[in-house]
DNA sequence: TCCCTGGTTCGACATGTGTCAACATAGACG
DNA sequence: CGTCTATGTTGACACATGTCGAACCAGGGA
């Protein structure tokens, strides 16, 4: 449950269905409970528009990204604002407001945890 | 739709969502038409029960299982059959009758591309 | 041949989800 | 203080989705 404890902001929410999740989907079939904390974040990522949200904020520069910069998806702003809420109760963003502007960035440790669950078993 | 007449042909439909799809979600920020391809898997595996089967498949010691071994997942056999369409439909999985039974087994491409997916850019 | 078992499809229903317009809030700046 | 700009929240609505029971198809034996 405790991970990483370097940002000021901490949700205990967020924290749920990050790192310490399951194994790969490959070595035994999941539970009920590995199912349901999994496929929260799979669910996540499963909107076109989430998906073009979080891979703008995993590729930006520094790390992180403002709202202002990643919100031309084609939607409307309150859209963007409500699936950036998404990701973020997914536990696969984190957002903090510094001055007029709010920056999102990815959890670190999540994508290694997903890329995880899809690795097969037997390296060749 | 159109089904009970294909002869062992391939699904057109279940080709597009598989292997040839995007780069890593961190290298840039996705088109919309990538996060249209990729959307689909992550929808696919987006549901507790559909990520049990997806496991229960995708870990089966002969590469492939029978839906009676599998079934077994908390809902009626008529939607575990929905969702395992689901999953074909999406490319994650394919199917073969063979006398009595069907038979489930993952599409090979899948995993290692959904893998890439999410690894960073930086690989040390 | 007839029936039994394993799986899929159909029809219907409740719930969830994506979307927008309108409103609310938080800083910045005069 | 007042106002403007950047985000988030609310309410409403159309549509997609998960679920089940019933009906249906496919093989294998008796």
């Amino acid at each position: 449950m405790s991970n990483v404890k370097a940002l000021p902001l901490l949700e205990p929410e967020a924290h749920e269905a990050v790192a310490p999740c399951c194994p790969p989907l490959t070595e035994r079939p999941f539970t009920a409970e590995e199912a349901e904390r999994t496929a929260r974040m799979f669910k996540a990522l499963g909107d076109p528009v989430r998906l073009r949200l979080f891979s703008a904020v995993a590729s930006a520069e520094a790390g992180e990204a403002c709202v202002c910069d990643i919100s031309d998806v084609g939607v409307s702003q309150p859209t963007v604002s409500h699936h950036l809420k998404k990701l973020k109760e997914a536990g696969l963003l984190t957002s903090e407001r510094r001055g007029t502007w709010v920056y999102y960035r990815v959890e670190p440790s999540v994508l290694a945890a997903m890329s995880k669950l899809l690795t097969t078993t037997a390296t060749p």
